[in-house]
Order: structure tokens, then sequence, then C-alpha cells
RNA sequence: GGACAGUUGGGUGAGUUGGCUGAAACCACAUCCCUGCUAAGGAUGCGUACUCGUAAGGGUACCGAGGGUUCGAAUCCCUCACUGUCCGCCA
């Protein structure tokens, strides 16, 4: 949720920023309609209801010195008549603005790049070179029929499309990525948790994936229960309505958990092959900062999960997404992206952002700043998404026979 | 899933014949005083959010959630959620 005293205050600035992600000039003029609505009803109310409360306190002191209320009473009714209708006034303005505030993105950051999708996107800087292959390096679905790593069939069987099957050594190579990748992350002081894969809906709402975008999500049929699209919201949430001491700050966790995303609206795209799953395994890194610190720790998380490519030997690039391709809670958003030599291209394999207070002032996490509460700010980053991991150790180990070799820095995770 | 009990501030925990309780007390925490250090002791402060005000200081809401009764509810009634205990089932 964006800060709308600040919306209000900063009119010009606030809209300005927005627009570059995308929400309509018009959306934020009603928005600040809605907000001037709610505090004059607020107002209203609160003034009304501060007389009957008055009154009702005379009429308990009148039953008390046995003087007669009849009067009062007469008065008190009339109050309450207005004041109900006052209520009804307030709640809906209330409702109204929520309805409103809840699907409005984030700010970007004043220095996120211009520009309306990927396109725009600004690349930072490319780690090691990819290797030259002296035959045509294949996609890794090939090289999964070649091996029998991934078996695609059986789960369209058992579920539908969409969902494959990891055998035998890509099974293992799963679980050696996955413990890796924890290992390595708490090296960084991130503290390994094992949190549930199912989140209830005012979670969800917390990081900000409802109410506006229910239809990406595994809905538990008949409860409020949502199959988790990524760690990003229980680790998030860990802290949810609750008051930090600064002296925890920065609360940093990481863990593992399988992803359940609907990907509606990717119809058609990467249907061959794993790149585009309703289930993955990612190994996620989230943080709770001091607002002074959230830079600080971004720029490590971001070079953390380059490491890890780094260490596995994966070739891979640097980007900076641009105000339009910004996902709805991010202020900032840097992408890395592991080249695929079958694909012969860079794809995304984690993405790290910024959520500045966004989340935390939805999920009411709050640290002690001094004689007041202030709203904590909240990073995620992948690190890293493991299928598409496994995708990429598949098509950059790949020999001319279709052989896969294993990176060193997995060997004592394969033993 | 069945039966009973409970859900109050950072914690423990009073308050359930409706008004003087946003909430005792204790602990924790903060500042100060005292003590050569430590330990012990004393004073004061200490829920959250919104709102009016330059400030001092007001107002409103919140005692699991929602609804009801009432001039007035933490206190009475209803629904739901959660927790505990016993039973059933089970990795």
């Amino acid at each position: 949720m964006i800060d709308l005293k600040y919306l209000q205050k900063n009119y010009d600035e606030a809209t300005a920023l927005l627009i570059k992600k995308g929400v309509s000039s018009d959306t934020l003029e009603q928005l600040h309609q809605l907000f001037i609505a709610l505090k004059e009803a607020n107002a209203q109310f609160e003034e009304a209801k501060a007389n009957q409360n008055e009154m009702s306190k005379l009429f308990g002191v009148y039953k008390k010195e046995g003087k007669d209320t009849t009067d009062l009473k007469a008065k008190v009714d009339a109050n309450k008549e207005l004041l109900v209708a006052l209520q009804e006034k307030a709640r809906q303005a209330d409702e109204a603005l929520q309805n409103r505030a809840l699907v409005i993105p984030n700010f970007p950051d004043a220095k996120v790049p211009d520009g309306v999708d990927e396109n725009d996107n600004v690349e930072i800087k490319r780690v090691l070179t990819p290797k030259t292959f002296d035959f045509k390096p294949k996609e890794h679905w090939e090289l999964s029929e070649l091996n029998g790593w991934i078996d695609f069939e059986r789960g369209v069987k058992l579920v539908k499309s969409r969902f494959s099957v990891l055998k035998g050594e890509a099974a293992r190579l799963e679980r050696a990525l996955i413990g890796f990748f924890l290992d390595h992350n708490r090296t960084k002081g991130f503290e390994e948790v094992s949190i549930p894969f199912i989140n209830n809906r005012a979670m969800l709402q917390g990081t900000g994936q409802l109410p506006k975008f229910e239809e990406d999500l595994f809905k538990i049929e008949g409860e409020e229960l949502f199959l988790i699209p990524t760690s990003e919201v229980p680790l998030t949430n860990l802290h949810h309505d609750e008051i930090v001491s600064p002296s925890q700050l920065p609360l940093l966790y990481t863990a593992y958990s399988p992803c359940f995303r609907k990907e509606a609206g990717s119809a058609g795209r990467d249907t061959r092959g794993m790149i585009r799953q309703h289930q993955f395994s990612k190994v996620e890194m989230v943080a709770l900062t001091h607002p002074d610190q959230s830079d600080a720790i971004f720029e490590m998380m971001v070079a953390n999960a380059s490491e890890l490519l780094t260490l596995l030997e994966l070739p891979h690039r640097i980007v900076e997404l641009c105000g339009g391709d910004l996902g709805f809670s991010a202020a900032r958003t840097i992408d890395i992206e592991v080249w695929l030599p079958g694909q012969n291209q860079y794809r995304e394999i984690s993405s790290i952002s910024n959520v500045r207070d966004f989340q935390a002032r939805r999920a009411k996490i709050r640290f002690k700043d001094g004689d007041k509460n202030s709203f904590v700010h909240t990073l995620n980053g992948s690190a890293l998404a493991v299928g598409r991991t496994i995708i990429a150790i598949m098509e950059n180990f790949q020999n001319q026979e279709g052989g896969i070799a294993i990176p060193k820095v997995l060997e004592k995770y394969m033993a």
C-alpha cells in the first residue's frame, strides 16, 4: 500500500512516479478524492459520536442521582439517528478508499529508468563469458530426452500441462542445488527457515498478491487458503502485524519452497520445456530492514545471487528493470539472467526487489523508531530459481554427445 | 471429527451483578536518583491507529473477528476463527 498522506502532500511528484509505472492520472485523482471524502466523513462521525458519549455519561449520572431522564433520552435518541447515518457514510467511504488503494502499485524509485516493457530494461554488467561450442548446443529438452532427466509426459499425466517429473540424476541435482543455495545464503547471514507452502488471505494481501492477482494463484477449494507463489509470502509475513525492536534489524531469512503459479496470461509462452511451470522449486532470500539500510542490503542480495551463479560457473548478466516492467510491489528490481546456449539468449533466473515500505504498510510490520513506530523496508530475491538453474547447467555443461557435466561446487552435494 | 474450557496491552494476568476500566498488579523496557564496580533499592514514563491543534492538550476507534441488545458493553446474546485439554483418526 502506498502512503496516502504522502500522495496528498506531494501530489504532483507522486503522480509522476506512478504514471511511470503505468497508473492513469484519473485513477490517482479518484484516489485523492476518496481520501478527502473519508477524512470528512470520519470527522463528522467522530463529532457526533463524541456528543453521544458525553450524553451517555450524563445519563449514568442522572440515574445515580435519581433525576428524570426523559428529556435526555429524547435528545440521545435523536442524535443516534444522525450518528448511525454518519457511521454508515464513513464506513462506505473507507471501503471505497481501501478497494482503490489496495490495487495501486508501489512508487518506483526516482532512479528507475523510464520505459514501458522489458525491451527498455538496462543491462548493468555481464559476468563470465559464455563458452563457445564447436558444435550446435542443444536446448534443455533435447538434452533431457538423451539423458532421461525430465519426464514431461508423466507430469502431464499426473496433473496437467506445465507440470513435469525430474528423474534420477536430475532429481538429485535439484536436491543438491537446494542444499548448496541454502548453505551459501547462510554464510551471508540469512537464517534458514522451513515454512508452510499454504498461506491465508491476509498474508497474500500483505505481500501484494491479493486482492489484485487472485487469478494467478492456486486456491484451496472451500477455504480462504492459497498455495504460495513464492516463499517471499511466508518469509516476509513472519513478522506480520508485529513491532520489532530496532536491534533485531536487519532480519534476514532464506527458505526453500516449491512455488505454485497459474501463469494466467502466459498461454503460449515457453510451452516447450521446463522454463515456465505451474510448480517450481526456488530458494528465496527475504530481508526486513531499517529504511536506512535497505539500499545496502539490496546490493548485498544482488551480489549474493550473482556469486551463486559464478560459483556454478554459469555466465549471466545483471539487468535493471525499467518502470513499466517493474512488478506491483517493487520500488526497484534487478533481474539476473543466465546464459542459455541452447536458446542462445539470457533468461531470468533471479529477481531481486527493494519493496521499501509498501508491503510493511500492508502487513503492518513496524519497528520502534525512537518514540514512534515506523515501517520496515522489505526486500526479496531468488537465490536462486532451482528449475531454471538445472536448465542452465544442462545447456552450459553439455558436450557433443549430449552428456552433462556437474559444476565442481556441487560435487560434495552429489556424492 | 466429538466433548468441555479459554481468547484482555511486549509478557504474566485482574476485571464477566453493564457506566467511575483503554484497562489494576507484577515482569520486561526507557530515562533519572542512589551505591566506588557488581548486586540490590528509589522516582518517573511506557499499547496501537486515525484525527484536531504551532504547542500544551483534546477527540474517535480497538480487550480474537463480525453482528445484535442497550442511552451506554471487555463485561449480556448470536455467528465464526483460533488456542488448550480429553476422546477418535493419522504421517
